[in-house]
DNA sequence: AATAAAAACAGTAATCATTACTATTTTTAA
DNA sequence: TTAAAAATAGTAATGATTACTGTTTTTATT
């Protein structure tokens, strides 16, 4: 709807998401991307990730600790977050897909999709407790 | 851990919830038990909230909007959210457990558990586009 | 190249859900 | 009856995110 101008912040700010397997939180992001744009600021960073989430370049997780977590990869995969820890691990899976089909079997709406994440202790957390 | 002590605004705000299948949220919560006890504080709300969890007796329940809601049947089942509405209806609907071992399978850590809520349009929505 | 409207910006203020703090009151075991 | 623990009301603080504003950048058109 609304035209997209170039912006050399928003570039930045993909271009890092990129670099990263771990979804990064906004104020991640806005770290690091300050080591390239030392005067970008935080709300440019909020804008700008809202606009890749609604360009589909990025998605936006939700993984319940109270602040949203950005990925680059935008391919259909699951995540895990280590509940010692907290960090966000992508899952190699099977298709889970089937869900949706079983959760509107019995429903008189129309079911689009499913949010899912997967929770437990990372192999790190596992080993440390383990030691100690 | 920490022993429990009676409280009646614990009791109103537990008797308010199991009245309710829309899985309220703590600020709706908060305005109708004030109905009971015009004298509760937010905060005590919200406290119970957490107590009440901790104590397995209510859940609470992340459906990505921001907002934690909450639910007084603790039996296992999935949620339904209206992208439309935003309202939080229970799914009827054949096990999916199976997703944590596909999870599981080639992954290097511990699974516990997951988190799975379902979203698209509700019923009266449809209907309400229908005759728009 | 010059222009001007739209988009984006930096910086800051505001919002919203939630948690923390504090002095007082309630619960409960002894 | 007592006193320690727990809970409370009321308020302040926090943290993530969004909104606002005057300025700068982008880009299509002259």
């Amino acid at each position: 709807m609304t035209a997209r101008k170039y912006s050399r912040q928003r570039e930045l700010i993909k271009e890092f998401l990129m670099t990263r397997k771990d979804h990064p939180t906004a104020d991640v992001i806005y770290q690091n991307v300050r080591n390239e744009n030392p005067n970008i600021s935080l709300g440019t960073v909020y804008r700008n990730l809202t606009l890749l989430s609604e360009d589909g370049e990025i998605n936006r997780l939700n993984v319940g600790d109270g602040t949203d977590h950005f990925d680059a990869d935008t391919s259909p995969h699951y995540h895990f977050v280590c509940t010692e820890c907290g960090s966000v691990i992508d899952l190699e899976m099977d298709s889970i897909e089937s869900i949706t089909s079983t959760a509107a079997a019995n429903f008189d709406g129309r079911i689009e999709g499913h949010m899912t994440y997967f929770y437990g202790t990372c192999q790190h957390c596992t080993r440390f407790h383990e030691h100690s």
